[in-house]
DNA sequence: CATGAATGAGAATTCATTCAT
DNA sequence: CATGAATGAATTCTCATTCAT
């Protein structure tokens, strides 16, 4: 830890005004369009530094090391990916179907607000979390989210169906499944998949899975 | 220098007895552990060599790099998850459906002949495809296999429960993704899915699909 | 990462002032130091490094690779043989023959502004060059620029001489050949030759070649 | 040092005839190519085992080290060049000037006894000789039995034509450089001189010179 | 004689991190 | 805040040499 170094957000003193929360965005920024380039191992410092058009040492100021700066990147994929869910939430009504739908699309849509660099960098993060606690531990926690949320999304379509809800579970998983699986398809081996096949598809899914479900 | 591929059986000089093809496995078999363990960036030469208990220098001796030994371990992942596919088929007989569980069950089921490093060491791979072009081909090989195999096997089961099969590239899609997901959330995030859901979970939403395509 | 080259003299940003040129001059130096001594397959980075008393890592830091310091090396070298013969050739005057002598002499002569492991260095490139494109390429140029050179001060001789110039290339290859092997021959067995040999012998070969060639 | 190792080159004892000649012969022509084609640095025993179509236990079976086929590659390129030159002198006769045009053939001509790797080879031999003692001792040897007998070539030269042997090692001097100097550049930047300018030229540089010389 | 596995001491190069300016 | 030199530990890979078979 670099004593003195800017970790917090907020600055009393005035004087120069503090930069810190744009760098850090930048360096965010830099890199995750370098990991979702090349890859974890190959997002060096000096790599991730030329992308930002900063110096190495300049990184090191802001961050106190290589693995702050991916945790930083991890909230921000999370963080910018509950901003599309809550987006489309709003557009969806209180219709439980349509707010299910929500919830897919934000996750493969590629609407306007889509960032391409997210899908691959990722993947590369789901690697980097089979090794690094810390990672693991956000990655982990980002689908525990999901997945808690997916789960009542399911249940609340279950039930304004009539049907049961004990299968909730199971469908929220296949979905985080087919979701996760197919950023890493995407990502590692594109062409195998056709383009959009996914939000249509899972759908499609969740339609039929629904109407097979005994009554309540 | 490493060593062509055995040169036949006949050995008309005499000399040392080549053991190349087992220090290979064993040394594959080194690089599964370890980055099952540790991930691809931290398996290091030496930490494999240490793992197999033979020395760096051999370890270049049997392959000329790294890369050559993780192709060595994506095609040795590959075959064994064949030869599971098929040990399963041959039991599953003519039902087309028994078939298509088949090829679930070779993906996800934990069974005497599973590799638990596989899994992880997967994931890994799959993220290190998102790189180095060498392995994107083969894990791509991989996918393509798959999918078309899938699309076959899904197919067939359309045909046999007299619906249309128009559908079957997406169900496809969403099993083969389903899987790879799976695999991900396993290895990167253990104990967000419950255990042991994937296989009847799969199997129940190809059961719903089917039911719920039209009739051809 | 190679710093650029020096960006200008204007600084803006303060920061730390670069010290880029001296190093690499130090680096240099200690590479013609360890050539000249060991030659080119024994200056390792490592021994370059304690030659100059610096870290091999920063070595990396100033240059590239091994062979880009080699490249600065030749460079300098043939700025310094440059100097020598300018030098020389301000004091020739404009008399054709003591111009020409004065190339034989920046070359041959062991005068103060002589640095006896440039000869033994200018050997071994010679022998890399053999097989480094890079190196080569230097060294032919190098070569060119003397022969040229060379041929237009014998040239002029000649023509002061009232001879024929029909010979010029040929004169200029006997003389470059003699210098090159004469570096060639002191720094790989020296002792074979007499000390201080090749400056009159070479004078006296271009008079009697002169002389005995036919009027114009 | 291999105890037991055939070193030598009889063989009293009688069983499978040795073939260790032939072998090194076999071995060292392989050094010969590779080094001519690649310099010494990247000529491993693995490159010369396999240049050669054998192993490289088998070559350190034939030499102790890489450096002692090193040594027996100067001696053999030394001994073919004394052919070269025993062949030429037998057809000049005893005319002075034709015997010291036949050592400048030997060296320089490209007949169809010439080997057009070892001017190459020899480059790279001068310039390891800089820094092995061994290497540096036949170079040495090689080129003080060259100079001396050059000198005695050039001093009946003189004889014969009246003048003065006081330059006789002058001469003898400017020939072995410009010798050795051509070899280099011949190697080390192909084109740079016209092909075949040796020959006439150091036959005219003979001529001046002798003509030159004031009588005895 | 011959093969080919095995070793171990480097080799160049990379890179996160520190710190003087 | 910012620069950029400096470090030192790792990392991949090379290669002469040894030796069991």
């Amino acid at each position: 830890m670099t004593p003195g170094a800017p970790r917090g957000e907020t600055c009393v003193k005035m004087g120069r005004p503090s930069n810190t929360a744009e760098r850090r965005a930048q360096i965010v920024d830099a890199l995750l369009t370098v990991v979702s380039k090349e890859g974890y191992a190959r997002a060096t410092i000096a790599a991730v530094a030329r992308e930002a058009g900063l110096t190495a040492g300049l990184l090191h100021y802001h961050f106190a090391s290589k693995q702050e700066i991916l945790v930083a990147l991890v909230e921000r994929l999370v963080a910018r990916l509950e901003e599309r869910f809550q987006t489309r939430l709003a557009e969806a009504g209180d219709e439980p179907r349509a707010r299910l739908f929500a919830w897919v699309d934000a996750h493969v849509a590629l609407g306007a607000d889509a960032d391409p660099r997210a899908v691959a960098a990722w993947v590369v993060i789901g690697a980097e979390a089979v090794r690094e606690p810390e990672v693991r531990d956000l990655y982990t926690a980002a689908l525990v989210a999901s997945r808690d949320r997916l789960r009542t999304l399911v249940a609340a379509c279950l039930r304004a169906a009539g049907r049961s809800t004990r299968s909730s579970d199971r469908i929220a998983a296949a979905l985080l499944s087919a979701i996760e699986g197919a950023y890493r398809v995407n990502a590692a081996a594109p062409g195998v998949l056709a383009d959009g096949w996914a939000a249509p598809t899972l759908r499609r899914m969740i339609d039929a899975w629904i109407e097979s479900e005994p009554a309540r």
